[in-house]
DNA sequence: CATCAATCACCGTAG
DNA sequence: GTGATTGATG
């Protein structure tokens, strides 16, 4: 007991040994957020306090609550899955699949992806007739997951306008066509289990009997339905209430777009009657200059609850900051610094290149895997997702519940089997007449199509009858040989890498029979849809590890790379005009720059493709609210001089030259009232000339006409 | 009904 | 630049 307390600072073993009551604790970057977390659940249990069952801890990412189980064990002789630890998701997920009959779903219902869900609504809409311009699938779905976050059905949206009632028309059918699919969102998932519990009395009240710590971390990422959840399993407002343990960080909120809410830490504080706060600021990750960088471009913030990071580490290195011409440069750039790095002996695990989008991946990916250095991409098109892993699940989701319409259409004809969008249409045209799957309704069809069809659900019914008693590995290699997909793959030209990731499935259910609970099919379904991105085909390997700021809260290396400090990209252009939306960037860059143990970098390129266009852009304001003297520039001035800030190998969309009276595109220039700005583009010619300025920042893009502006080269 | 080429829209972050 | 969608052709 008494070394399980050892180490740590004051601040950090009052946290720990706090008694069984509602606190909050304000934890810093890097100082022990989840020693402390992991330290409380051993402490209670070791003091007989608490029951193994009667903790809950949840968390937001995978990779998270795998590491709190990891340190749990280390900690205790015990066996962490007494306890319910895991991502809201992954709890709400359980809990449902316990009690589906009580939740009014299928036992064997399945969760709709991020794709499968958009599939789902253009599905709906083209049945419904509406009008895709005027209510983009997109927007609906945004529009539908927003109000489920928020705790609303269809039937409670208040609706002002024609617009907004039609959505939520569409809201309440789309609500009623998963419902008969028996399948759920993401967002459903939270929705369901959270009216599960608030409309059933004595489940409610067993859970609230039985966890009596619950432990939440990162709670600043919170939305409002979460909030909700924890308050009705807490028991808020009832004679006996939970301890609710909150640990989080109002400077590390970076979710609001979907859906977050800072102000559930001021709530939890008000309404829990929270009497003891305690913040953690001392740091433990990173030296000086990184964390004196963080602390200043976090100050510009104004809604804050305030904390400050100090650490007893010394000043360690200068942040080095370099500026590329282009994109290519700038990657080049990072992959030579990288593998210098190495060669001193770095280990590739320890270096991570940061980027705000994820598209931004490719052109670091395509250098790396020049020069050969073994990466690996977190985020992006995940393993789960891909193609073939679809195609192979929707035949397995297929197995498990014929219902689901989306898996149905996704493989009906692929490999092709002769059934076409006409087939498709009379097959959904009497599946609405008869209100019944497709699946179901395939028997009633008659005529030519119905054969082709009828053959199709015999396929699926032998595969059900085939695998009826195999193990999950061996279900999925009959499926993968009775579908046809192996075959079609191995027939197209570049299937290789396709065929090898089907391969890579096996492993995965391998690995997911050995290691889960419930080593099911419906069970392996699940884990797909909610981890996608925990497998990767090349885990494992000592790799430089690039993945986006969002991935990458809550880990730590001893080189970043931040890349990509331009206006426009970071903060994203998106974000500026909305409310809040600088300063979540601004947390963005914190959460970015306290990642790094010993050596930052920061990075940005002139001049970067995007949607096969090249932009330019300015430097990030970002880079400016780091004191000047925490920074060693790489490149020779400050701003690159007009003539050096060409592109020194113009791509084709720029090559064209234009004359602009002694102007040239991507020329950085002065405006009297605009400041400084680089010029994007132009058209027209003599005295009707037009250029087109970014200026970045309040002005951002402007036309002006070009003999009436006053420019001059910067 | 399948295939291929051409055209279009899209990339902001995620469980 | 990529992936989805549309249109012409066999």
């Amino acid at each position: 007991m008494s070394a399980l307390l050892d180490n740590l600072n004051p601040e950090q073993l009052a946290a720990v040994t706090l008694p069984p009551q509602p606190a909050l604790i304000l934890a810093g970057a890097g100082s022990g957020k989840t020693r402390v977390l992991t330290t409380r659940i051993a402490w209670l249990i070791s003091t007989g306090q608490a029951s193994q069952a009667s903790i809950l801890a949840v968390t937001f990412t995978n990779k998270a609550a795998k590491e709190m189980s990891a340190r749990l064990a280390a900690m205790l002789p015990i066996n962490p899955r007494g306890m319910w630890i895991g991502t809201f998701h992954g709890l709400c997920n359980r809990l449902l699949r316990a009690h589906s009959r009580d939740a009014g779903l299928p036992e064997t219902f399945q969760i709709l992806d991020t794709a499968d869900q958009l599939a789902a609504i253009k599905r709906l809409v083209k049945a419904l007739n509406v009008d895709d311009e005027k209510y983009p699938p997109r927007e609906l779905q945004h529009f539908i997951n927003a109000n489920k976050e928020a705790g609303l059905r269809a039937a409670e949206v208040e609706a002002w306008d024609e617009w907004t009632r039609k959505r939520v028309e569409i809201y309440a059918e789309y609500e009623r066509q998963c419902q008969k699919e028996g399948v759920v969102d993401f967002a459903e998932l939270l929705l369901r289990a959270f009216e599960l519990l608030s409309r059933n009395e004595p489940l409610r009240l067993h859970y609230q009997s039985r966890f009596r710590h619950i432990l939440v971390d990162e709670f600043q990422d919170t939305n409002h339905l979460q909030y909700e959840w924890l308050k009705l399993l807490a028991a808020y407002g009832g004679a006996a209430p939970a301890a609710v343990f909150a640990v989080g960080d109002d400077d590390q909120s970076i979710y609001a777009f979907r859906g977050a809410d800072v102000g559930n830490m001021r709530d939890f504080e008000r309404q829990f009657a929270v009497k003891s706060v305690i913040r953690l600021e001392q740091n433990y990750r990173s030296h000086g200059n990184i964390l004196d960088a963080a602390n200043a471009i976090i100050a510009n913030n104004s809604k804050r609850l305030g904390k400050n990071l100090w650490t007893e580490a010394g000043a360690g290195e200068p942040i080095r900051l370099f500026e590329a011409p282009t994109d290519i440069d700038e990657a080049r750039w990072i992959v030579e610094e990288t593998q210098a790095l190495i060669r001193d002996g770095a280990a590739r695990s320890d270096i991570a290149v940061l980027y705000r989008s994820n598209a931004q991946s490719r052109v670091l990916e395509h250098q790396l895997f020049s020069t050969g250095i073994p990466y690996r991409v977190y985020g992006g098109l995940r393993f789960f997702e891909r193609q073939e892993i679809k195609h192979a699940l929707a035949y397995l989701r297929l197995l498990a519940n014929p219902d689901d319409d989306t898996a149905f259409l996704r493989v009906v004809n692929f490999p092709t089997r002769g059934i076409g969008a006409r087939s498709i249409e009379a097959l959904a045209d009497s599946a609405r007449t008869y209100n019944a799957s497709l699946y179901a309704t395939v028997p009633h069809l008659a005529g030519r199509p119905g054969a082709s069809l009828a053959l199709f659900v015999r396929l699926i019914e032998d595969m059900r009858q085939a695998t009826r008693d195999l193990p999950l590995p061996e279900v999925i290699d009959h499926v993968l040989d009775a579908s046809g997909l192996r075959t079609h793959y191995r027939a197209e030209r570049e299937g290789e890498e396709r065929l090898s990731n089907l391969d890579e499935l096996l492993s995965a259910a391998a690995n997911f029979v050995a290691e889960a609970e419930e080593p099911g099919l419906a069970g392996f379904l699940a884990h797909a849809s909610l981890e996608a991105g925990e497998h990767q085909a090349d885990a494992g390997q000592d790799a430089v590890q690039l993945m986006s700021i969002h991935a990458a809260k809550g880990l730590e290396f001893d080189v970043v790379f931040l890349s990509g400090l331009e206006e426009g990209l970071c903060p994203h252009e998106n974000a500026i005009s909305e409310p809040d939306g600088l300063e979540e960037e601004r947390r963005l860059i914190y959460v970015a720059v306290t990642r790094a143990r010993k050596r930052l970098y920061l990075s940005l390129a002139q001049s970067r493709m995007l949607h096969g266009q090249t932009r330019y852009s300015m430097k990030s304001r970002f880079i400016d609210e780091i004191p000047a003297g925490l920074i060693k520039w790489l490149t020779p001035a400050a701003r690159p001089a007009a003539e050096r800030y060409f592109d020194p190998a113009p791509r084709k969309a720029q090559s064209q030259a234009k004359d602009l009276g002694g102007l040239r595109i991507g020329q950085l220039v002065s405006h009297p009232k605009f400041g400084q700005g680089v010029i994007v583009s132009a058209e027209g010619a003599g005295s009707d000339a037009r250029i087109q300025i970014n200026f970045g920042g309040v002005h951002g893009m402007k036309w002006l006409v070009l003999s009436l502006a006053k420019l001059t080269p910067a």
